[in-house]
Order: structure tokens, then sequence, then C-alpha cells
DNA sequence: GTGAAAGCGCTAACAC
DNA sequence: GTGTTAGCGCTTTCAC
């Protein structure tokens, strides 16, 4: 390919004239330019970046790490940070890990060996510690959907919690009382923590969930089934069930009607994120939204801007770290079975209000 | 970040040694590489790949351009180059294309600015004759989802017509005899040719599909609800239904049902692509499978071999660039409502078996 | 306006 | 085994 040089020879000038055309500079006399530009263009001339970031130190490269891109959820993530990424003349460089912190790892000393003006990461294996210490070495690195306080101005989640308990809620305005869960068997908080939250607005109302009553898979369709199989066989009874995501409850819904049960006559089927795919399931899901392009955004940005140096209001007056989860009744969860329609129904015209 | 000069420094080494240490090269003291390798570590080391790049030439990176990350489809493609990227060490660079041939033009501009080992493109704008000259010149670049022939050997692309005649077939089986379709209006081969088999398959029964009775839309959900709901205001009758895709099919049942239609008791519906979601949608779609993460892989594949010059073997001998749809009979399809179910029935037995 | 030259971080001869 | 040095393609002073 044509280098600079190829274009300063043909053109017979100089390499500091084609580099000020390439990057507009105006002290060019209009001639000069034009025959420059029409020789670039004859030798198919592309500028080679790479080159160029070496003297600027700027990639124009936003670095993602990702467990799955064909997981509707990491690629609507992705979405969000491409499109922060060409507001910036940035191009996104992205990186799967498997299913290990040794494979996180290595694709976070990837993005760090390209030199990327911010890096997102969305880690399910790598531990606080190992998160902490990149962090502490390189400030233009962002945390998804992780709270580690000690380096929590570089870290944007959900509050996941307060997701299970939007849960439980629902469930108990709809009458419920007899309930199960299926949750990610990640080592990550986002299961514990969306569990806790379900778990804590039972106790207010005196009820519990026990250990039998949760089970875990992996956390996509397949991880769905099998968890509610696994639960069934366990002879669990249950008129409500909190999935850890869509993917998960989607597999869990086909799985119960493979076991004879009607969803969601027979049992309500909550799930996690709103992805794409809830809208188009059947029963439409109910779920409990995601801003995950929100955060996808907002991490990208605030990756860019702790590269250059701009902290200060971005980050902390546009929008907290921790981003809401909202409730979306579709038609996956309806009244307990056993429960009185009509009365509950105005409880649940209430609890919507809220 | 630390180069190579600090570690050379900090180690009392020269800068080729430490060099050698990166680059695993073995005549090195194992004292001396030691010694090294801790410097590294405690200055938080990593290479700049760029750099490397610059004077190897070669940069480890597989460029990809499609039009929607967050497409089940092109996420499922990017996944395939993802899978032969990290069996070479190398990482994917996802470019976005808004719609237009500009914003392509542009992504594959980006693309070749960086220098990418190998360019995957799908590009549902660029006109051949862009293609053509981009391939000409950069020999690097391979085109999915499109057969032209002047630069055949770097494209890779479904037999859509074939497609289309199988799609028509299987109703045909079914007995049905009134025919719909929607289809994209994006300005590319695929939505004509997959049309243009269909209606051969019909012709061969002296059947038709009026221009009346094939509607367009945009490739996704919101597009096939729409599109039907134009073809329903036409008063267009018919009982079976054609889509250029399965997010149109999905989009269309959904408009069907909100229309009172039955699917597929009133209409059978037909997808293509196959993607995730045609399992997991109600009614789970009858499609026609396009083995996307294959081609992905095999593009990817072609691109790197392109690009160290070693054509031969696995291009034409492993498998041919043109791939072949397989239908895939799921739920949304069933008998014409007013055929005769007994008799047919044993038709489409036999249909199958081919 | 234009050119010469240093330097970005690295690899790969080539010398010792 | 180890060091010196010329480039890779570009940007950016600094002269003129």
């Amino acid at each position: 390919m044509a280098t600079i040089k190829d274009v300063a020879r043909e053109a017979k000038v100089s390499i500091a004239t084609v580099s000020r055309v390439i990057n507009q500079d105006d002290k060019v006399r209009d001639k000069t330019r034009e025959h420059v530009l029409s020789v670039m263009k004859a030798l198919g001339y592309q500028v080679n970046v790479n080159a160029r970031a070496l003297s600027t130190q700027k990639t124009a490269t936003l670095g993602l790490v990702v467990p799955d891109i064909s997981d509707p959820f990491f690629a609507c993530l992705a979405k969000g940070v491409d499109s922060i990424a060409r507001q910036h003349q940035s191009q996104v460089l992205l990186c799967t890990a498997q299913n290990s912190s040794d494979s996180e790892q290595q694709a976070i000393d990837s993005l760090l060996q390209r030199r990327c003006d911010g890096i997102i990461l969305y880690c399910t294996h790598l531990a606080d510690s190992a998160l902490i210490d990149i962090v502490q070495r390189y400030s233009n690195v962002v945390v998804v959907a992780r709270n580690i306080p000690e380096i929590a101005e570089n870290c944007i989640y959900l509050d996941d919690e307060l997701g299970g308990q939007l849960a439980a809620e629902h469930l108990l305005a709809l009458s419920h009382s007899r309930f199960a869960s299926i949750m990610s068997e990640l080592p990550i908080q986002d299961p514990k923590l969306r569990l806790s939250g379900f778990k804590t607005a039972l106790d207010k109302q005196a009820l519990t969930l026990t250990e039998e009553q949760v089970v875990y898979g992996t956390p996509d369709q397949l991880g769905g089934e099998q968890a509610v199989n696994s639960l069934l066989k366990n002879q669990q009874t249950f008129t409500a069930l909190f999935a850890y995501n869509d993917a998960m409850a989607i597999g869990a819904i086909s799985a119960l009607e493979e076991a004879g049960f009607k969803v969601p006559d027979d049992i309500s089927v909550i799930g996690f994120d709103d992805i794409y795919l809830a809208h188009y399931s059947r029963p439409k899901l109910t779920t409990l939204h995601y801003p995950v392009e929100a955060i996808a955004k907002h991490a990208a940005l605030l990756a860019i801007n702790k590269h250059s140096n701009k902290y200060s209001q971005l980050d902390k007056t546009v929008h907290s770290h921790r981003y809401q989860p909202i409730l979306v009744e579709r038609q996956s969860t309806v009244f307990a079975p056993t429960a009185a329609p009509k009365q509950s129904l105005n409880e649940s015209q209430i609890e919507r209000q809220n």
C-alpha cells in the first residue's frame, strides 16, 4: 500500500506537505493541495493510522470486552459503545472472553497492548482485586455491571438488588406466595444481589425462599431449561418463577410448557434485562428493564474522558454511576391461580401507579 | 505507559534484549530473561502492538463491517469472524455502517487505514462497482452475501434463489395456493433472488405472485409488521406468507395476530435465516437455515489467507464459495385451511424425505 | 508555504 | 548472548 513517501515523491513535494494536506492544515497553497489530493487518489492512498497513533499517542479506538457477542444483551452493549465511538471518530475493538478469568485477563492485555483510548469491561470471572489492579494502573478502563468501592469512579452498574426487590413486589401484588428462582451460576455479584433483593421483599410479607427453591445454571436459554427441569424433578411446587435474565426465563417457559404447565396461567415467570427478544417471545415476557445501551454509552464516554483527563462534569453530574431497573409488565405474569382475582386486581392497579 | 526503553534502562540491558524476551527468542540467557521479565512485570509493561505492526507489517486484526451489531444475524456473523480471529491470535475491529453507501465506504476506509490483515464486508448499500474497485486494489477484502462475478474469488454467499424455491416448494407441499410475500427494501440482490426463486417454483405449478402480493419494508420486526398491515389494508387474501427474514416474519406474525388471524391455523408464515430467535418465538418459526457462522468463518479464513498470499487449497477445495440454505420445519407453517389434510399429509411426508 | 529532521515504540539485520 | 542501528509511516517542531 502506498505510503506518505510515495505520495510525496509522486507529487514532488515533501512529506511534511503531504502530511499537512492529510490533516487539513490550512497553510498549504490551494494548488499544491489539489495536486497532492489528486496524487493520493490516483495511488489509492490511505493513511496508516497505526503509524499516526505512534506519533500522536491517540489510537481513536475503544476497546470492549464481553463474554459473547452473539448474546443479544451484549450485542446491545456493543451497540451503545459503538455509537459513542462514532461520535468521537473512533472504532470499537471487540474482544470476547471465553469463560475464565484467564481469558478475560488476556483480552484486557491485548486491548492495553493496542493502546485503546478507552476500555470498557464486562467481566464475569475476573476477581475484584484484578480489576482494581488494572484500573489503578490504567485509568481509562471502565468496569460495567460491577460495583467495586475501591474503584467506584470507574464502575457503572445496575442496582441489581432493587431489581430483585421489584420483581418480588410485582409477584406479591399478584398474590403469589409460592416462589422459585433460577439464577446464573457465574461467580459475580449480580445473581446474589438480585436474589437477596428478592428475598428481602419476600421477608417483609413473612414469606421465604428456601435453598431448594433456587437452582443455578448457565445464564442462557439452555441453562433456564435445565434449571427448571431440576426444580421440577425435586418436586418443587410454585406459582411464580424469578429468572436471572430473559434468556433463562425464555428457556424456563419452554421447559415448563414441555412439562405440561401453562405460562402464565399455571405459573408466572418474570425475567431480567428486557432484551429485544422479550417483546417477541410468547407469552411476551414481564421483566426488569436493564438500560444497557445507556450504561454502555455512559461507560464509553467516561473512558474517553478519563483518557483525555477530563474528569469532573460529565461523570458526576450527568448521571450517577448506579442505574435503576424498571419493571416492564407484559404477559408472562398474572394472578396466582388460587388467588381471588377481583380483589387483587385493584391492588395490582395501585401497585402499577408507583 | 512504560516502553521497551524504560524496561531496558531499568533492567540495564539493551532494547534488543528486551525485544528478544518479548518475542520469546531463545538466545537469551535464562537469568537475563527472568530479570527482564520481572522488570516488565514491575513496570506493568505492555508491548505496543501498533509500533510492532509498523515494523512487521502485520496488525493481527480482522476488520468487519456490518449494518447493525445488535441484529442477531450480524451478531452471529461477528461471532464466526471472532472465532477465527482468536485462532489466529487476532482481534476483530468492528465497524457498523449506518444506512448509506457513504457510511459503508467510510467504514471500509477506516479499516484500510488500520491496515487490518483481513477485511470482511457485509454491505447492503454499496454498489457492485465500488466493491470491485476495493477488492481489486486490496485483495485481502472478502465480500459476504453478494455474488459479484468480477471478484468471485473474494465473494462468499448464500444461494438465495434456492432458498426462495425451497420456501415455495414447502408451502406448495402443504397445499397452499394463495401467497403473499414481504421483502426487504434494501438495494441489494438478496430479496430479488429470494423472490425470483419463490416465483420460479410457483410457476411450475401454474401459480403466480402478483406485484400487489409483494410488499417491501425494512428487514426487521417493525418492517414486517408494517408490510403485513399494508398487505391487509390492500385486501390481499392469502394463506401463506413468505418473509425476507425471520425478523420480518416475527413482526408479521405479531401483526397478523393483532388483526385477528391465527398463525399458522389461518395463515402459514415462513421466514429466512434461522436466527436463534426463530426457536424461541411462538409459534416456532419454519424458516430457511442460513449457515451464517460457517460463512463468516470461511470468509475470515479466506481474508487471512489472501493477506498472506496463501491462496490455493483452502479456498477452492474445502468449500465452494456458494452455500445452500436448508429448510427447517417448525410450527409456523401447516396445511392450507381449505385443503384436505389427510391426502396432502402424505405428499408432505414425501417432500420431507427429499 | 514549504522542507529537513527528530522522534513515537518496536523489529531485525548485523556486529561483536 | 548481547548491543547498535536502520528503518516501519507518520506528526511536529523549527528553519527558511
